[in-house]
DNA sequence: AGCTTATTGCAACCTTGTGGCGTTAATGAT
DNA sequence: ATCATTAACGCCACAAGGTTGCAATAAGCT
């Protein structure tokens, strides 16, 4: 039996592949590397993390502009979101079914720029004014996480 | 009746200088005619929007790095806020009294990061987990505002 | 007025993120 | 299975936002 090392590299994530191949564009190794690994973090993460994340396993570390383009890829076809940390840097995270990670609740650690989802019920959403059209909503708390407060008492 | 002209671009604020002289640091210009902006802003601006709105008036612009040290400053004396907008660049806003700003609404544009902040009573905080140290709150409403709406239809 | 030292201004540098362009390889057709 | 098409990739340089180091300046105190 003769197996393409190519082919054995995308083996292990059918449902991966499948999503992306759904969205019309190609499935290339880059892709599916990012998204599984975006769908088994436990957080947002952000490119500096992604970046060492995969430069530690077998394959070659990817260009850094192409996981720029394949981060903002996933969030431009929806399979992930895209939002600025307490810090100002990009955090990406894969999108579950859909909405619900729209209505979520997060706490942004401003001293490391960690994420923390907190799943609780959320309270309703108020009306907006004319014109402003939503995208999404979240319950945004900031402060230092359990970590950092350990670091500087 | 003699007044030096320093004394005369700083008199026009006496609010803002006690404010300042409060903290225990010194009053100066930058610190002062920063502060006063924020003070008079529609809503939390950027570093650009502050150097541009700075620029216009008759005294030389300051600065940029000092721009953020004042900036900076201003939000470790407790004067303003800092928050990173969509676009994840940061943007202060002065300080009133004080917890008024802490639990807010905010809607961020997506598209030119501009903050509009929504006068609305909040929901109520919820507990959080033993060891997370709260700093702020808000309800993080994301989307396109009605100027970009019309601009992207 | 003179002293002390917090602020300023300047220059260089860092991090995050983007645009251009030739090359590679994923897909569909042969 | 091979080929052609063109979406993605890799590499380059660059832009914007933000920080660090250090000499020069000017607040505040006596």
């Amino acid at each position: 039996m003769k197996t393409s090392a190519h082919a054995a590299s995308l083996a292990p994530f059918p449902a991966i592949e499948s999503a992306i191949r759904a969205t019309g564009a190609r499935v290339t190794p880059s892709r599916v590397r990012v998204y599984a690994l975006l769908q088994n973090a436990q957080g947002p993460l952000c490119h500096r993390d992604i970046e060492r994340l995969l430069s530690g396993g077998a394959l070659p570390a990817m260009d850094r502009v192409t996981l720029y383009r394949v981060l903002d890829w996933l969030a431009a076809a929806g399979l992930a979101h895209k939002a600025a940390d307490a810090r100002g840097v990009f955090r990406f995270s894969a999108a579950t079914s859909d909405g619900e990670h729209l209505r979520h609740m997060h706490f942004r650690c401003t001293a490391c720029g960690g994420v923390f989802c907190l799943d609780m019920s959320q309270p309703s959403l108020p009306e907006l004014p004319q014109g402003f059209r939503l995208a999404s909503a979240e319950f945004d708390i900031r402060g230092v996480c359990p970590d950092c407060a350990g670091k500087h008492p």
